[in-house]
DNA sequence: CTTTAAAAGTTAGCGCCTCTCACATATGTA
DNA sequence: TACATATGTGAGAGGCGCTAACTTTTAAAG
């Protein structure tokens, strides 16, 4: 309990949430002017704090970068919880649906997600932590979709290919002028065809 | 004729080719000390040259690394045409090799790769073009293994499927401690399966 | 061979950035 | 109230990106 308690009192000092601040304004500005044109320095004008302050909180810019990131991966988790919630446990129309929320995050919030696979992090890294949340909530759907009683080599294989193409297809969606490579199908029919020859015997 | 003729003029001058050596040097210590820690200067030192050097021949640090990524696609495109002519055309075993040839590339110079995509280009950028040749090569394979006369939307449709899974497996590829999620195979068998799925009817 | 314009390099330096250090202030607890 | 700790600020060191002005090398023309 000691670490945890310590970081949610660490919300309410003088600025009330600065870390948080930082953390939004830190990817606010990654989207708008991409992450080769971020500065720390922007954040702070943007949170309204000296230069020196978010190194009470973060390590160095790169941790404020990453704290971002796991932000974004945390949300996006929470995202797809809320939204698979709305179909059926093991039918299609679930892994429609995880798909179309993938897909959709990376529309939304591309940099974020791109930063997300950007950087090669040591497997224990909070981002890495993060990200795997999701990966893990796929599998377990892919799961049930395959009557699978447990998550087997056959659900980890059949996981890792729908990953795959959903991963290429959030790529191909940041650039809409890339979509037609796709062969011009809307995404919805392409998700279901692809969920169709994964999850085929 | 006027452009190209000056590219190739501009390689003989002081230096000998200042502007190769300084986008070895920028694939270099990108690779080694990754994409946030790399900078302008260290390349100088690294070529034995000033700070300014650099500005005769690209625009920006930025324009300086999306150099270094279009050379390392253009290579990795003549890399591609070599590996798959050993192989008969329109044979799985083209397919395979095709995907082999991108993961290994991916694991070779996972900085570059991950660059090639991290980035926004317009359409019409360096980088885009010569990312796209790779591209262009794999949907002129997949036509020959779907035995179809021209590229048409089931080719498109295909290839993207077969880029997609192949991307992912690469990004698996480069995080070694990743590769368990795939279902643990090997990566030759691995291929042959996808093919397959992906073709098939 | 000399002249000349352009290409390719150097030095100096401006402005910005990251990050640290010393110091100031707010907060929860004893 | 006193204290320890968590947050914040100001000043500044050191480094980097990039430009301006200048020098040297090269290729081409007369």
């Amino acid at each position: 309990m000691a670490k945890s308690d310590t970081v949610e009192r660490r919300s309410a000092y003088h600025h009330g949430d600065l870390r948080g601040a930082l953390i939004l304004a830190t990817r606010q500005l990654i989207e708008e002017k991409g992450i080769d044109h971020f500065s720390v320095s922007d954040a702070c004008r943007l949170a309204g704090v000296s230069t020196a302050a978010p190194y009470k909180h973060f390590k160095s810019k790169e941790g404020m970068v990453e704290a971002a990131v796991v932000d974004a991966m945390e949300r996006h988790h929470a995202g797809l919880v809320e939204d698979i919630a709305k179909t059926e446990k093991g039918s299609m129309e679930r892994i429609v649906a995880m798909g179309l929320n993938y897909i959709g995050f990376a529309v939304s919030e591309p940099a974020m997600f791109k930063l997300r696979f950007g950087h090669n992090e040591p497997e224990d890294s909070a981002t890495s932590v993060a990200g795997q949340e999701v990966y893990l909530a796929v599998q377990e759907e892919v799961r049930a979709a395959l009557r699978e009683p447990v998550i087997n080599d056959r659900v980890l294989e059949r996981s890792f290919m729908l990953w795959s193409f959903v991963h290429g297809l959030s790529y191909l969606s940041m650039n809409p002028n890339h979509l037609d490579k796709s062969g011009s199908q809307p995404l919805e029919p392409l998700l279901h065809n692809v969920a169709r020859r994964v999850l085929a015997d």
